[in-house]
DNA sequence: CTGAAAGCGCTAACAA
DNA sequence: TTGTTAGCGCTTTCAG
């Protein structure tokens, strides 16, 4: 026999379909006498009867499941984040359909749109959303969303974001009491929000701190990756610029630094400290481990899916966001200057 | 107006829902006019129409889902199996459901229990599945299974593997052509199908080339971590056993012999060269770069996915299972013995 | 080639 | 407290 349905139960218990609805359900359940719940709860665990969450999808109009828009699962940043997520959508019976865009805006709308055709409740979205259009499309159309790592300026979305500003500061403060004076700034890409917060967060943590304030000691790289993070250093060293320590926009943009370490003998942390950004895995390996300033992913993942749920238990409620605190993980990349 | 149903389209093209269901559908497209097939498709494009899979799925029995059983999504072995799944089933129309076990039997059996009420129309498991008899009994009420990176044995599961063995003996070859006789090995735990295999393939392969075949070069990991890693080299040096270079059960276990190296200040590769196994992220950027066994996860994924399409399309068809090449990535942390 | 009718499994009024 | 009825959006016989 098949997986045994609604009717097959009531039948065994001898009581409507209705009956035995409202009997399973812990929310109607008191409508029912407690005898006869009993009874149908009985029958029900002997059938093996499994509720078919389609079937009550398509009365109730929820899917129970989420959309995760994000860019790339192999990215390391990631996979916490998600992690996070489905720590609290499965306790709270909902699932994740993961799709991944590659940051590319075509996939993207094409992508949501699936999500979208399988009834998605809402959306959890990690991408960059070049497509700023869709983003107040779906707003307009009463699509539920929560952004990750990305305050969208100009819309009212609840967002769940690292306290960057903070990071950079902790990064700064570090340097600055380990002695160094002269400190670079490898950032991101600008046109990236967190690329522009961070190297703003910079600029005004060696302000406040009465560091030097030269504008050459900030170089603004392509990408966040290790190459542009290379191209970004050697295009410091070669501006004769002096500096004994480097923030970098993220981790990747440190780890090419190190290679520029290699390919030209410097020494680091004696003669050139580094700071990365986000904590990678296996950042401890390297030589030397690098310090970073460590974001909590699997948290944010999880304060965006509790923001979700709560769109989602009620769409009324007012756009909360939530900036998370970050943490400074010294290890072998920074030393005083000498 | 709400997002507009079948009905809408149908009323508004002037057929009955039923008629605009066979025009949408491209599979029963031909059992309608030409024109009238055209007409609706325009009518849907225009108003927005999109399907509703759980409606669909409602009377069909098909969810358009699938499983992914995985154990840690945090574990950087899996997002890009994830990955690749993810990019052969969205072209094919479905979408996965992620959900992590955390290698706890109980849990499992509650995931699979989950996924299972959803519908899923497959099941893609990467756990070791200690529980054995849930596979059994899974089998037994024909819910349709690939296996990735282990091979079920006694049951009859199509499975998607890394030719482990071939791999061992390539990292053998490569320390053997570098002149290295005197090989050990640090394998991962026994219990486990990947640790026994690549042990056996070990000891195979050291004896097809006529090197020192010793049992004492073998040391037997408690874990797959840093930690059992250095402790089975700790071991083997304690032991007074000569060898001079390491085939390790997979890169963690490689990362624990680098801290054991920094320990006792002994030069990789000079001293002693090490293999890993797996080509985890990062493993570059390490001093010294460590050459390893590359898996193509991303393949073994997309293959998985394949595979249970497949049985999904044809669930007669027999169980397949392959066996993925590895390739040898050779970088800084083999050399020739000194 | 198209329409009518029924039903997938479940839930939500409404009535009894 | 329980049963009746209807219907979520779609597909699929079966007629016409």
């Amino acid at each position: 026999m098949q997986t045994p349905t609604l009717r097959d139960v009531a039948d065994a218990a001898g009581v409507h379909p209705a009956t035995a609805s409202r009997a399973l359900n812990p929310a109607t359940r008191g409508l029912v006498n407690a005898d006869t719940a009993r009874r149908v709860i009985k029958v029900a665990e002997s059938l093996g009867y499994r509720p078919n969450p389609i079937a009550r999808g398509l009365k109730t109009a929820k899917s129970g499941t989420v959309g995760l828009v994000i860019p790339d699962l192999t990215n390391p940043l990631f996979p916490p984040i998600v992690r996070g997520i489905e720590d609290v959508l499965e306790p709270a019976g909902y699932s994740g359909l993961i799709v991944n865009t590659d940051n590319d805006p075509g996939r993207e709308r094409a992508q949501i749109e699936q999500l979208r055709s399988r009834q998605v409740e809402g959306l959890i979205i990690a991408t960059a959303l070049l497509d700023h259009p869709l983003l107040a499309q779906l707003r307009r159309e009463g699509v539920l969303m929560v952004m990750v790592n990305r305050r969208p300026d100009g819309i009212d979305v609840p967002s769940i974001t690292p306290d960057d500003a903070t990071g950079v500061e902790l990064a700064v403060r570090h340097l600055a009491d380990l002695g160094h004076r002269r400190i670079a700034h490898l950032a991101g890409p600008l046109q990236t929000s967190t690329g522009l917060v961070r190297a703003r967060a910079f600029r005004s943590a060696i302000r406040d701190r009465g560091l030097d304030d030269d504008p050459d000691l900030v170089e603004v790289c392509t990408y966040w990756s290790e190459e542009a993070g290379a191209v970004g250093l050697r295009t410091l060293l070669d501006r004769g610029t002096e500096f004994t320590a480097v923030v970098a926009g993220n981790d990747l943009i440190a780890l090419g630094c190190y290679d520029v370490f290699a390919e030209r003998g410097i020494d680091c942390p004696s003669e050139i400290s580094v700071v990365g950004f986000n904590d990678m895995p296996f950042l401890d390996k390297l030589r030397p481990p690098l310090t970073t300033i460590a974001i909590p992913h699997q948290q944010i993942g999880a304060e965006a899916a509790r923001l979700l749920l709560d769109a989602i238990a009620d769409p009324a409620r007012p756009a909360r966001s939530v900036l998370l605190p970050l943490s400074l993980v010294v290890r072998g990349s920074t030393a005083p200057p000498r």
